[in-house]
Parts: C-alpha cells; sequence; structure tokens
DNA sequence: CATGTTATCTGACTTAAGTCAGATAAATTC
DNA sequence: GAATTTATCTGACTTAAGTCAGATAACATG
C-alpha cells in the first residue's frame, strides 16, 4: 500500500474498526448481550421514551420490546406509561439498572483513559480525534441558544479567552476587558448561541442588546478542529436572523487585528470598518453591518 | 457534555463506531453476510492460507470451513490442498470472485473518496486520522528491510526531501545533494530500513556502507503523525544492530541545524559531534558514534 | 508400518439479532 | 360514541454467528 489519500483513509477505518469495534463490543464483558447493553446505556443516558430509543438504536418494534422486558426482568429498569399520553412508554433505570450503567460508564471512561494516557501527547491526539469526529458527523452540528453561564457556553468561552491569551501580543486578562454582562446576552435583551456536534461544544457567538435598534455581536468562537467548515458564517446567520427578530437594524463588533482570518471573514460578509465605539483596551478594528 | 478528555474521547468514539462501522457494514451492500464478505476480502488480499485466514479473521474452524463452502458453491473461491502438505488448503478467486472482491474495493475506495472528498481541508483531515491510527495501532509497527527503490522506500524518502525543502532556508535538491547510490544501502554493504504500520510507511532508515569499518546512517525520518513515539530511537536501534552485524565499529551521520529535534536526538542517543566530513552543500552539522 | 499429530471438515447444537403479521389499548377524528 | 390512527407488545418465524465434539485424511516419528 502506498500513501495515497484513499488508502490512508482506509487504514484508518481499520484501526478504528478493529481497535474502538473492539472496545464497543468489549460491552459483552458485562455478560450481557451488545443489544441489551446498548439499550440500558441509551436510557441511562437520558433516552428515556420508547420511540426515542427505537429510533436512536434503529431498533425494530418488536425487537427493542422484547430488550426492554428482559431488563426489566433483570430488575435494572422500570417502565411506566408516559402521563402525558398513555399510549407511550418511558422506561426509566432502577438503582441497580444505576449502577449497572455506572459500571459500564466506568468501563469505557478506563478504556479510554488508558489509550490516552499511553500516548506521549494525548492533547495532539485528542485534536486530531475532534477534527475527525467533526468531519464525519458535519451535517449533525446544531445550533442551541443557552444561557451564557451554561457549562457548554463556559467551555466555548475559556477556550476563546485562552485563544486570545495566547495570540495578542499583551496577553488577554477577561477581568480587563469589558465583559458583557450574562443577562446582556438572555432574552429579550440579547442571546447566546452554542454550536454543539455530538455533545461537543464547538462553536459560540453572543448578541448583546444594546436597549434600542442596535446591538453587539460578542464572544464569536469556532473550535479549531472545526474551522473551515463554515461554521462561523452558519453562526453569524443565526445570529442576524435572531437580531432582526428583535427588530435591531444596526450591529456592530470589535476586534483585534491579529486575528486575521476574522478580519477577513467579516469583511467578505458585509461588515463595513468604522471607528472606535468603546474604550476596551483589547480591540483595535471595528465594524459595523446594517440587516 | 463537557470538553474533558475522555469525554472528547468517547464522542470520536461514538462517530467512528456509527460512521466508519456503517461503512464496514454495508459490506451488506451486496446481499451477502459480513461473515462472507469478509473471507472474500481477505482471500483478494492475499491471505490465502485457510489456517491464515481462520488466524486473520479471528475464526471458529468449523464456521471458517463453512464459510468458504458456501463461497465455493457460489463460484467465487476455488479450493486446492497445498502443495507442500496435503492437509492445509488454499483458498483462490476465481474471475467471478475477482470481479466481486473488486466490486468491494471500488465500494470501500468509493466512500473513503466521498468523504475526503466533501471535507474543506482534506488533508490535514488525513494527517488526523494517520496520527489517530498510529496511536490505535502502534503496537504494530514493524521494521522491515527492504530495497531503497522500493515503493514503500519511495515514499518515505520523498516525504523526507518535501519536508528538508521547506525546512531548509535555501530549499532542497537531491541531485545537488550526495545521493547515496541505491546499492550503497543494500546488503551487503548496507541496509534500508522501512517502519511500516499496517501498510502504511511511516519511518525510515539506511545505513551506507563505507566499505570498511566505517558506515553511513542516511535518511532517517519518521513520518509527523507518528513523531513523539519512539520510532527515530528504534529505527536507529534497528540500523546500529545491522551495523554491527556487518563488523561494523563507527558510524557517521551528517545533518543540518534547523532540524533542531534531530540534533537533540543524537546527542541524547550517544552521538558525538565532529568536523564536517563531506562537501556536501546542505548538512553543517557532524556527528559520529562508536559502536 | 504402526502410532500419534496436525489441518480441515461435518453434524448437532446455542445464542443473538432481526422480521413481520396481527393483538391490544389509548388517543384522535369525524 | 363509532371509526380511525398511533404506540407498544406478543407470537411465530428466519438468518447469521458461533461452539464443540468427533470424523477424516495427510503427515511425522519411532
Amino acid at each position: 500500500m502506498l500513501a495515497d489519500p484513499v488508502s490512508r483513509f482506509r487504514r484508518f477505518s481499520r484501526a478504528v474498526t478493529s481497535e474502538v469495534g473492539a472496545l464497543d463490543t468489549s460491552f459483552l464483558g458485562r455478560g450481557r448481550p451488545l443489544g441489551a447493553a446498548r439499550v440500558l446505556n441509551a436510557i441511562g443516558h437520558g433516552r428515556t421514551d420508547v420511540a426515542e430509543l427505537r429510533d436512536y438504536l434503529g431498533l425494530d418494534s418488536g425487537l427493542l420490546s422484547r430488550l426492554l422486558r428482559g431488563l426489566e426482568v433483570e430488575k435494572l429498569i422500570e417502565t411506566a406509561p408516559h402521563p402525558d399520553d398513555a399510549r407511550r412508554r418511558v422506561a426509566t433505570l432502577t438503582a441497580d439498572g444505576r449502577r449497572e450503567f455506572d459500571a459500564y460508564e466506568g468501563l469505557s471512561n478506563g478504556q479510554a483513559e488508558a489509550l490516552l494516557a499511553r500516548h506521549p501527547h494525548p492533547e495532539a491526539l485528542l485534536a486530531a480525534m475532534d477534527l475527525v469526529a467533526t468531519a464525519l458527523g458535519r451535517d449533525r452540528i446544531s445550533l442551541t441558544e443557552t444561557d451564557p453561564r451554561s457549562a457548554e457556553a463556559c467551555c466555548c468561552l475559556s477556550q476563546y479567552y485562552a485563544e486570545l491569551a495566547s495570540r495578542f501580543r499583551q496577553g488577554f486578562d477577561v477581568s480587563l476587558s469589558r465583559d458583557p454582562e450574562a443577562r446582556d446576552m438572555i432574552r429579550p435583551r440579547g442571546v447566546f448561541i452554542v454550536a454543539m456536534s455530538d455533545g461537543l461544544p464547538i462553536g459560540c457567538v453572543g448578541l448583546k442588546g444594546a436597549g434600542h435598534d442596535m446591538a453587539e455581536v460578542k464572544r464569536l468562537w469556532v473550535a479549531p478542529s472545526t474551522r473551515g467548515l463554515g461554521l462561523a458564517r452558519r453562526l453569524m446567520t443565526a445570529v442576524e436572523e435572531v437580531a432582526r427578530g428583535l427588530s435591531i437594524t444596526t450591529l456592530r463588533l470589535d476586534t483585534n487585528s491579529s486575528l486575521t482570518e476574522a478580519l477577513g471573514f467579516y469583511r467578505k460578509s458585509g461588515w463595513r470598518q468604522i471607528d472606535r465605539f468603546n474604550d476596551d483596551p483589547y480591540p483595535d478594528a471595528f465594524f459595523e453591518k446594517c440587516l
């Protein structure tokens, strides 16, 4: 085999099917067939509706029903009719089921840790894994409005600040910056949008209402593993849409000229450079866009 | 889920089991169960011995036997006793089998191409995949002696030259360098060793015999995706071993001071810096090691 | 050449997974 | 409130995968 792209891709796919696939199948390690283990795990991860389980796991209705019955006999789950609609059923873990689920989680986490620990550069490995995972699942990136103080938002923001700190010559200290108040980025004054890819926050943007027909776009950030996929544009479009809904006619933003990709992105997406409009010490470039 | 290492790892593993796993299972796309398809593919990839197949696919002897019978009935393979030992059997593809195998290959290649094509930075994606694949399978890196003109060797060398070209201020042109003759790196005068990881060449080193008890180490290179895993040391140890076997007592090498990791590596593994010993325009640092 | 060993095969199982046609009961619609 | 739709369940299957104890025939060794 030579190093042509397709061979490299297929080598990757052999490596993961034999290694990660083996991890997956090792759910058998607790003496339960894979099907039942998958159902238990899905329930533990909060998929309680039977229809949702069927859909998520891609199982036939009869098969899932039998698997649920099996777990019920083992006293790992309980099922009850849905409060709103007694035709539907919801499954929940019993105390025993929770223990069993935790055991599976511990097993998976342990294997992940072991694999990461034996690598000399776990951060590089994880960055590569993020990139691959995002590439494989990129149709499934979803944007959701959240509180800017939520765990997902903080996860993005801390990476955003860290990146500014490493890219600004003078470093970056949030407390010196004009950090927007959280409630300025919560409806009705503004919004905060996080991009999620299968549970991992990979980008964000905030809209800080200025009270009248003007608002500021803040904290636009995309994870390094996701750059080049057009996520910044998607986030910006989403935030502009919200702004329009809030009857905002003019958007502003500030940035720093060392963030060259950002400058280029604003210019080519309809933003116009304007004079400084605040006294924040970090930004040195200011933009405006009319909606 | 937050962005802690274990969650990121598990996200990766979900992404690949659902995507790549689906590709793998799509062997069903040709109306044959996975087991039979795997056997056909293994045979197509040159694993003809029944015992080898059993070992490689991890199948029970009875099960494999039945799968082979099935493929034989479909007229995709033929089996015959092994010429050296009539107890053993070898399986070979018929013309029909070859066609079917090629169809599977085309399918796999097509899916790989499609996935790469829809990514804006296929080279970055492939680099990440190489890194992950090597990390997962790193116990299975094997060193083999090859002709320095073989496909694997050329694959390493061309990447090596490209890297020198990008890292030397003045660029790099092989034809201006003292390119060792291939036969100087073939036994009995020398050797050329390539590191392979599941079919992909990921590193190399040459030993150029100088004719008496002195030899030169040339073309030590490790693929970027593999750096930090100790492969350079393994290659160097292997080449030193060969040198000892050839009754060589002193090794020399030349390098360039812009390759800082290399300099550090030589220093910490018993090499001593010496005066220039050739007039090659590229190197500016020279080392020696007594065995 | 008798004996034990080895490689593969056959027969008789088990288990997991999945399919599909109704059955049942709760909601929804007319 | 009768008819229809919806969500889940049950029973009766099929297929794939795998296990294991011999059977068979070729080879190896004394």
